[in-house]
DNA sequence: TTTGACATTGGAGTTAACTCCAAGCTTTAT
DNA sequence: ATAAAGCTTGGAGTTAACTCCAATGTCAAA
């Protein structure tokens, strides 16, 4: 069994984090000591390990939390559902991205238009572009 | 001049946006009438599109800020002072998408590799990679 | 004249995922 | 004996950009 900052050190995150989650339903602590102080068991320390591979794979708690009642209990939810679940977030993923690569073009083409040059910003292109509708694509 | 419902229906922006807006400095009132409503002239309408197109772009309200403090004063500023400024905002534009590509590229190994049928979950490859390491690569 | 639309203010609520704090235990080392 | 390190709790603070609210005032139309 593990105090919680030995869990917490063991899986590089802070006691803080391991409370939070507590608190919020994705894990518990295995039992308690007698002095009151959280303790962990292997088990604990693999789901944590599984919330953290889904969040690093973009998953919310929410949705962790989610992941995690299908997995307590496999036998009464179908692969249907989990992959559904997974291109959710991915669909989600790739809005963000396109959100994204949105600002980066619009951003691109601004860098290019501008001299960069040590002279007064009156003529910036980039200021124009921002204060006019078409500035950059008329130009 | 325009009240502040007639600006914010000719920029499609919530009035509660534009009062926001005042209270964070980034666009007061032209002036008040004498009943206390706030008076907007033209150019308070095109400050006001300056913000959407640079929020258009990816630019945050604090970053908006500093550039209208520039926009305000072009003459002590340079176009290089401008375009750091863009080129920063493009630089971290780019850490986020390589960051959500990074859990686009993970969520789509997963989705591949789970048959999303209606059987049990209790074999369901995107739950056993969440739990175990290498179950994806491995495979 | 009374409704209805519009405006004012200050301030609270929202979302996510922590992070920090104070006040007070327990345990271990010196 | 005491100090350091670790643990407990409840609760407040953080960030962004709004959004919503209540209580109240203003103005035009029917
Ligand atoms: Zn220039
Ligand atoms: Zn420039
Ligand atoms: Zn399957
Ligand atoms: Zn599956």
């Amino acid at each position: 069994m593990y105090r919680i900052g030995e869990l917490a050190q063991k899986l590089s995150v802070s006691t803080d984090t391991l409370r939070y989650y507590e608190k919020h339903k994705l894990l518990a602590a295995t039992s308690r000591a007698d002095n009151g102080y959280r303790l962990y068991n292997e088990g604990a320390l693999r789901i944590m390990q599984f919330i953290i591979r889904a969040k690093a794979v973009g998953f919310s708690l929410k949705e962790i939390s989610g992941l995690l009642s299908i997995k307590i209990d496999k036998a009464s939810h179908s692969c249907a559902e989990v992959k559904s679940f997974t291109e959710q977030k991915l669909s989600q993923v790739n809005n963000k991205i396109a959100e994204l690569a949105c600002f980066k073009g619009s951003l691109e083409l601004l860098v290019a238009a501008c001299c960069g040059g040590e002279e007064e910003a009156t003529h910036c292109s980039i200021l124009s572009a921002l204060e006019n509708v078409d500035a950059i694509i008329s130009k």
